[in-house]
DNA sequence: ACCTGAACACCGTTCAAGT
DNA sequence: ACCTGAACACCGTTCAAGT
């Protein structure tokens, strides 16, 4: 019901900030072309001359959604650094419906996270792991935090609205006791991938090049 | 081109495996409803017979992919038929195109992939892990293995067909080296989680429920 | 530079009706 | 029990044309 005037011409960066507030208030199936257009008081046709197609504007709206996560926290040490970093992204992600899913096909398609996956390089880095080793680790990071959000936040939303399974409902009192198990599940994951990369650097297991 | 007669009429199992046959075809992109119809000359409206919507065919065809990966091998180590499990995982999804989005989505969506889990689950539990450390610990697991094989076929599509960056000019050989890499780093992002879930092990640490 | 208007080639899903 | 025919309410994208 925004009846708000639009500015007589828009930029790229308008189209984006619009698009993540829609995704947010309609979740990811309602984000569509037409619908962004129409909140924007223009043309489907019009959003074109901004960005080339729907896949481009979703990784533009991914790197949005991760801008404020891409730096490591300094002065720390390597583990605490990775921890870190990696709540940082899921909180982002939290930020925002369905932005886990968003983010996970964009970094699949390899359109987008570009700066994110770099810091979690860089934290890797900081333990004196080899090239290899170090994009292995933060990929293997990065997948457990998009899969364990996404679960995350497709959970919110179908114990929200739906019936799901009719077996059990769930009162507010266990949808916290959901959020907060969530959190610990995620901390553990990441426990365990950081301890396992504590390991490796025990174990001085040679991984040179393919 | 296929232009075989149709049987009389079709069961629901039929359906689902001509899904799996068109997606491994076309990709998740063009299985649509009206396509699969198509190929088994019927029209699209004729399929809500046999499935509710296409959301549950996708699950269905998930399941399917992974059918053969629950049962875990008995007669060894927890860690290593824990890894054993990772990796046929990852073989099931590598034989079928976009099978690691398709099985992603499902188990995000809650709606398939729970024998796998099943397997998953019992061989770290194996270990003699609680029921926390277990759930969370096979989670963890597939949600590498997911993301890691999601990255792996979307980049194997990429480089078959596509200019992507025509700074880099893949060759035979280089494609060759990427799958052996993508193998090795897979590997080690098992063995990351299962060493950390070995360390763990060794920590006793308390892990009590919410 | 930025947008409109109109069209193209599609989607998933429902539902009465047929056999 | 299984399918047809027809419709509804949408999609993403292109492209000439306007200002």
């Amino acid at each position: 019901m925004e009846m708000a005037a639009r500015p007589l011409r828009y930029s790229r960066e308008d189209i984006i900030v619009a698009a993540v507030e829609l995704l947010d208030n309609v979740g990811l199936p309602d984000l569509t072309m037409r619908r962004l257009a129409q909140t924007l008081n223009i043309q489907p046709s019009a959003l074109y001359w901004h960005v080339t197609d729907k896949q481009t504007l979703l990784a533009a709206v991914a790197d949005r959604i991760l801008s404020r996560t891409a730096t490591v926290p300094a002065g720390s040490s390597w583990d605490g650094a990775l921890a870190a970093h990696a709540h940082a992204i899921r909180s982002a992600l939290l930020a925002y419906r369905d932005a886990a899913e968003v983010v996970a096909s964009s970094v699949a398609l390899g359109l987008g996270g570009d700066a994110t996956v770099q810091g979690l390089r860089a934290a890797v880095a900081m333990g004196g792991f080899d090239d290899n080793t170090t994009r292995a680790g933060a990929s293997a990071i990065l997948h457990f935090v998009l899969g364990h959000v996404w679960n995350e936040q497709q959970r919110a939303h179908a114990d929200g609205f739906d019936a799901a399974a009719p077996s059990v409902k769930l009162t507010p009192t266990d949808w916290n006791d959901a959020a907060a198990s969530a959190a610990a599940d995620f901390d553990f994951g990441v426990t365990l991938l950081v301890s396992g990369l504590a390991e490796q650097r025990h174990a001085r297991v040679s991984r040179t090049g393919a």
